[in-house]
DNA sequence: CGGCTGTACTG
DNA sequence: CAGTAC
DNA sequence: GCCG
C-alpha cells in the first residue's frame, strides 16, 4: 500500500540543468520511441520533470505537430492549458545549443478552431445493465493510531490535506476493462502473482493520455511486457481478448470468480463452495458454513459492489469529522485511499484518525464506532478489533439519501 | 530463474 | 493455523 | 504476469 508512486528514474538529475523546474508533458505521438526515450534522459539529467499525464503542474507541452497535438489531447483539455506548448525541435536545439534556448520561436498553435467537431461521448459503463443506484453506498474503514505518544507523523497528515485530486483521462478503457476482469479471474484461480501483474499494468494505462492504437505506444511502458503487449495489441485490434473469453465460457472459473467477489470469501472458500455444488448466490443463501463476515459480504453482496461518486464520499468525510469532533474535540479525521488520490468514485472509505496531543485518542474508536452506529450511519461490524492503542474497524455503512 | 510486503483479524 | 483483507 |  505504501505510495511508491513517485517513478524515479534512474539517471541522476541535475537540479542545476538547463531545464530546471519545467514540468514537461511529452506528446508521443508520431515520434519514434527510441527518440522519444532518449529526450526524455536528457529532459530528466537536465533537471525537468516529466509528467505521464496533463497535470495543472505541467509547465511544457512538447509535440511533433498540431494534429499529432490534437490527437492526444483534445482541443477541450488544451483549451485549459496556460503552460508553453512547443514542437520538439526547441527541445532539439537547447540541446545541441547546450542551453535552454528562448520558446518564443517554437511555439505551436492550433489552426484557428475546426469548431467543435471532436466528440461528446456520454461515456457510460456499456457492460453493467445495473440500474437502480439506490445509493446503499458501503464503507469500509480502517484506522489505525500511533503507538507512540510522540505521534511523529505530522508530515504524513500535511501530505494528505495537500493531495491535489486529479483524474486523468479515463480512455483505453476498452484495454482496462478487460484487465480487470483477469484481475479478479487470476485472483479467484489462486495466482496472486499474476493477478497483481495486471493490477499494476491498469494505472499505468490509466494515465495515458492518449488511446492506444499501435503496440509502439505501449511497448516500454513499466509493467507492461511482452504479454500484456500481445493482448493489447489484440485488444485494440479485434477489440476483445481470446484469453478472457475462454476464461468466460468456463463454468469452474465464471463461478469462482462470482463467489470471490463476496466480502470474506478467497481461493480457498470458493472452491470449497463449487465443489459443494453451488454455482450462484442464491445457491449459498443457506449455506451455513460461511463465517459471519462472509454472511455480511453475501448479503450486502450488491450493496459493497457499490462504488461511491466522489461527492458523495466528500459528504461522508464531513459527517465522519463532525461526529469525531463531536465525541473528541481536537480529533484529526482525514480520508485517505482512493479518494484521498482524487478517484471520480470510490469503492470504499479510508479513515484515518488521529490526535495532536498523542494520547487522546485511546477508547476513541468504539466510542466513535457507537456514534455512528446510534446515527444510523455504520451498519454491520465486518471486523472490529481493539488492541491497546492500535484499533481495526471495518464495516458496513448505510447512506439514506 | 526466483522474488513479488508484511501484518492483523476471524474462527 | 488457514484463510482473508488491506 | 513483470522485473532484475
Amino acid at each position: 500500500m505504501a505510495p511508491k508512486t513517485t517513478r524515479n528514474q534512474s539517471p541522476p538529475s541535475d537540479p542545476q540543468g538547463m531545464f530546471a523546474g519545467l514540468v514537461v508533458f511529452l506528446v508521443e505521438k508520431r515520434v519514434q520511441s527510441r527518440r522519444l526515450q532518449i529526450w526524455k534522459q536528457k529532459l530528466v539529467q537536465m533537471g525537468a520533470t516529466i509528467e505521464d499525464s496533463l497535470t495543472k503542474r505541467v509547465t511544457h507541452i512538447l509535440a511533433m505537430d498540431p494534429e499529432a497535438l490534437l490527437q492526444q489531447l483534445g482541443s477541450e483539455r488544451l483549451a485549459h492549458f496556460k503552460g508553453t506548448v512547443v514542437v520538439y525541435q526547441w527541445l532539439e536545439d537547447s540541446l545541441s545549443s547546450g542551453e535552454k534556448v528562448s520558446e518564443d520561436m517554437y511555439h505551436l498553435k492550433l489552426e484557428a478552431d475546426k469548431s467543435s467537431n471532436d466528440y461528446i461521448s456520454s461515456d457510460d459503463e456499456p457492460p453493467k445493465p445495473k440500474k437502480l443506484r439506490s445509493s446503499s453506498p458501503d464503507d469500509l474503514a480502517h484506522t489505525s493510531i500511533p503507538k507512540t505518544p510522540e505521534s511523529p507523523n505530522k508530515d504524513q497528515i500535511t501530505a494528505l490535506q495537500s493531495a491535489v485530486p486529479y483524474n486523468p483521462p479515463d480512455l483505453n478503457k476498452n484495454i482496462t476493462q478487460i484487465f480487470g476482469k483477469l484481475i479478479n479471474i487470476y485472483r479467484a484461480l489462486g495466482d496472486d502473482r499474476r493477478s497483481f501483474s495486471y493490477y499494476k499494468a491498469v494505472p499505468v494505462i490509466e494515465k495515458l493520455p492518449f488511446k492506444i492504437q499501435s503496440v509502439d505506444q505501449v511497448k516500454d511502458l513499466p509493467n507492461i511486457g511482452k504479454s500484456m503487449q500481445d493482448h493489447i495489441q489484440e485488444i485494440v485490434t479485434t477489440g476483445k481478448l481470446s484469453k478472457l473469453e475462454h476464461f468466460e465460457t468456463d463454468e469452474k472459473v465464471r463461478t469462482l470468480a462470482l463467489f470471490e467477489e463476496i466480502w470474506g470469501v478467497g481461493p480457498a472458500t470458493a472452491l470449497k463452495l463449487y465443489e459443494k455444488g453451488h454455482r450462484t448466490l442464491d445457491d449459498l443463501k443457506n449455506e451455513d458454513s460461511l463465517t459471519n463476515s462472509q454472511k455480511l459480504g453475501l448479503r450486502y453482496y450488491d450493496d459493497i459492489k457499490q462504488r461511491i461518486p466522489r461527492h458523495e464520499a466528500e459528504e461522508m468525510e464531513h459527517l465522519l469529522q463532525k461526529v469525531g469532533e463531536n465525541v473528541l474535540p481536537g480529533v484529526v479525521i482525514v480520508c485517505g485511499g482512493s479518494y484521498r488520490r482524487g478517484k471520480a468514485s470510490c469503492g470504499d472509505l479510508d479513515i484515518v484518525i488521529t490526535h495532536p496531543d498523542g494520547t487522546s485518542h485511546k477508547g476513541f474508536l468504539p466510542k466513535y464506532v457507537k456514534q455512528l452506529k446510534d446515527m444510523k450511519f455504520l451498519r454491520e461490524d465486518l471486523i472490529f478489533s481493539t488492541h491497546s492503542e492500535e484499533c481495526t474497524y471495518v464495516s458496513v455503512t448505510h447512506m439514506l439519501s
